[in-house]
Formats: C-alpha cells, structure tokens, sequence
DNA sequence: TCAATGTTCATGCAAACGCATCGACTTTGG
DNA sequence: CCAAAGTCGATGCGTTTGCATGAACATTGA
C-alpha cells in the first residue's frame, strides 16, 4: 500500500501531478475567458453547445450524441437547448429514424452567433494561450491531451 | 485579416487547437471522475476546496485566497464554506491581521475526509490518466499545464 | 487627519444545475 | 411474435450557482 523506497516519483504521483497541473491550469484559463466580455447573447457553456453543434455535419446532432460531448447532465442539455430553441438559436425535431430522439439544428441565426462569439473568444485564446508557450509547445500540449482523452474510450468503467 | 496563403497552421489556430484539445479532455475526465462513485460525503468541488486547504500552512487560508485557487465566484464560494462548516469539515474565524477577512480551517474530520476521499480518487487517477500516458509524457503534460497556467499571472487582463 | 476610494465577505434573488423518475419508443431473446 | 429489458428525452423538485448589492473594514492621498 505504501509508495516503495523510492526518490523516483510512482507512476500513481505523476498521474496525481499532470491531472492536477492540467485540472488547475484549465481552471485558471476558463476563469479568464470568463472575465471576458465577449459572450453576450449567450454564456460560455452555450457557446460550446453551439460550438459542438456548428462542428457536425448538416450542423445538427442527436440530444444524446451533444451530450456525450458536453460536460452537462442529460436534463440540464434538454433544458438548455429549449432555452437556445426559445431565442431561436437552434431547432429541435424528431428524429425520423428512432422515435426517442430528438435532433438539434443550428439555426442560421444560431451559426451567427456562434461565429461572431467565436471570433470574439478566439482572440482570448491567443491572448492566453498562444503567447504562453512556443508553437512546438503548443502542438506537443494538444498531442498529449487528444490521446489522453482518446484514450479514455478503451478504458472501462 | 485573413490568415496568409500558408499550409502552416497559424499561431492562433494552434492555440485554438489546444485549448480545445485541453478542455475536451479535462471534460471527459472530469466526467469519467464524476461517475466514480467515491465522492461520498461530498461533492467534487468540496473536494477540490478542502484538497487546495490541505495542502496549506496550517490547513488555512483566506477565503479570498481560496477564491483565487477554485473555480468558484465569491459568493458560492462563500456559501460552500458555510456549508463545509455546517457538515463541520471546516471552521471559520476572523483574520487578526484584517478586519474584514474570514480565515477558513481545516478541522481534523475535515482532513479525515478529505484523505479518505482523496485516496479512492487516487485510484481513478491511476487508472484514466496514469494507463493513458507513460512516465515521460506524464512529465511533459504536467511542465507544459504549469507553464501555461504560471503564464496567466504575466498577461495583465 | 480624514474623506474618498478600494477590498472583503455575506445575503437577497433569479437562473441553472443534477437527481430521480416517467412515458414513449427500440432492442433483445425465447 | 411478443414480453422483458434497455434507451432516449422531458419534467418535478430540491440544491447550488452567479449577479447585484450592502455592510464593515482597510488603504490612499490631499
């Protein structure tokens, strides 16, 4: 149960260290997006539905597959998007091929939105980001975090 | 505006990319930690408070303090606390030095949880992080988050 | 010195969240 | 073929969140 006599950190240490470097660093840089003024009509989790929406073919997605992509429970994404429905942002319709479902379009006046919040925030990201750390950086951090989220849909529950 | 006529992607795209690549996979572990079922008797943002306490000088800190480390607006914050002292994880008492602060303690059953909580958590750490990355892309994961968290106290607002 | 300004925390309040659950539909297995 | 089990999305409900604001104290500058 106790760590071997070791200097070297275990495997466990390093995992605890990079998930809280990674959980504190995304942290502070969604605080400071926050502070942002740049999300007016929407808030930033609405961005990112729309975000994820705008991404998809024929921009549009089932409710279930959206959530699979937001950190939102299913309740909470079923209410959101009634909220975005209700400012038109986007539509929601049956799904011809599974009578549960139910499918998200973005609006046109959705994909604006999107865009104009996008080029907005985008100039955050360069802010933040962009002049943190060098371009090798920069593609070694997005390596890195694209196989470790990958990967997650090998591991179990 | 428009990007050069280049095959290379732009410093803006590739910090876009990471970002995106970062949030992405803190939302899929953040979610595959959310389902873990050790949270028990509290939630994972209590958790992240009475961990960022933990790991003080004398288990305290200002709230103002430990506003600064979580992800959280002053006045939930300050109610999360009020309700940590009520569960009598915490306690709360004046700052000597300022008038105006409140001084957050750890109390020994708060610590208790939090080690009990932390270590199942440990486990999942282990297994959806420390089996995704080996040793030296752990390493490298964990200086790039660092930097680029540390990087935000340089970029004024 | 002290008025003006800034900082810190608490609280009223509306909005948003997650959990539990339900009805409707689909899939599975005998 | 159909009963049982599983999946999907909506809704009731209590909890938690953030925003706006206020009271108390600290700091600043003339």
């Amino acid at each position: 149960m106790t760590p071997p006599p070791s200097a070297e950190p275990s495997r466990t240490e390093l995992a605890a260290e990079s998930w809280e470097a990674l959980f504190r660093a995304q942290s502070a840089l969604l605080r400071r997006f926050a502070a942002d003024d740049v999300w007016d009509p929407i808030s930033l989790r609405e961005y990112d539905v729309l975000f994820t929406l705008s991404r998809r073919p024929d921009r549009r997605a089932r409710l279930r597959d959206l959530n699979r992509e937001v950190l939102l429970s299913q309740p909470s994404l079923s209410r959101m998007v009634e909220r975005l429905e209700a400012a038109g942002l986007v539509a929601r319709e049956p799904d011809r091929a599974d009578g549960r479902g139910t499918v998200v379009v973005l609006t046109e006046a959705g994909a604006a939105v999107r865009r104009t919040v996008g080029r907005r925030h985008t100039a955050g990201i360069r802010r933040y980001v962009g002049t943190a750390l060098d371009d090798e950086e920069l593609r070694t951090l997005r390596r890195l975090c694209d196989k470790l989220r990958l990967a997650q849909e090998s591991i179990p529950d």
